[in-house]
DNA sequence: ATCGAAGTTCGATGGTGATCATACTTCGAT
DNA sequence: ATCGAAGTATGATCACCATCGAACTTCGAT
């Protein structure tokens, strides 16, 4: 198997599994209000978003720094499409190993 | 009045309104882990407790530190006793301002 | 009135992380 | 084949925060 490795730009990122993170991680990657607003804005959307259609107070080179820490975290799910950099929610895989834990982090309007 | 302003040693802190506290502001109070595990034992005793009571690796005036930032991002309520410092889960003012955060938190058995 | 226990206050220190600019890569479109 | 758009990598800087020891305060007990 040759593609299974690559998908659009140089190696498909290392993606670990929800269960493996620590809650310490989670939270120090939500705790971050730049990060907060990203998972906010794909928890509205639910659907595929690139990196650069986010709404961020932030240079490029750092989002694509706060986007590497979510996705180490085990929060969002990163793909190439082209040049873009397509990021989803891990929703489903959150809840069920922190249940109730986006909800509440989520559930008021605070950014 | 003058008594009560005054309650063992001391004036009595300051205590906000858990409704004016950010969530920016519990959650930078909840990621440290130390402060986590003061709050998930008093989760767990539903009693006050002193300070000391606490099994905690820092130092004392560490643990001071740490005491404060947890009464001032609204989670603890502190009063004297003698020269004891009794401390208490504001469960239910938190349930009402922040509902599912702290179940959502202490759920797994981690640190 | 003394002593010890329980916290507090006060600097100092060290590490970590958010931030940026710059240079670079990769891809799609022309 | 070139160009621009989208992101990445790197190194530097800066601020913040957890931590500690040492000196101090306050209270209860003797």
């Amino acid at each position: 198997m040759r593609t299974a490795e690559r998908e659009g730009r140089g190696r498909v990122p290392a993606h670990p599994e929800v269960g493996d993170v620590s809650l310490q991680q989670v939270l120090e990657a939500l705790v971050d209000p730049v990060r907060r607003g990203i998972v906010r804005e794909l928890y509205a959307s639910d659907e595929d978003r690139a990196c650069g259609t986010f709404d961020l107070t932030v240079s490029k080179s750092t989002a694509t720094h706060h986007f590497n820490v979510l996705r180490e975290a085990g929060l969002i799910r990163q793909r190439y499409v082209g040049t873009s950099r397509m990021n989803t929610l891990r929703r489903n895989e959150i809840e069920a190993v922190f249940p109730g834990l986006l909800d509440a982090l989520l559930a008021r309007g605070e950014a």
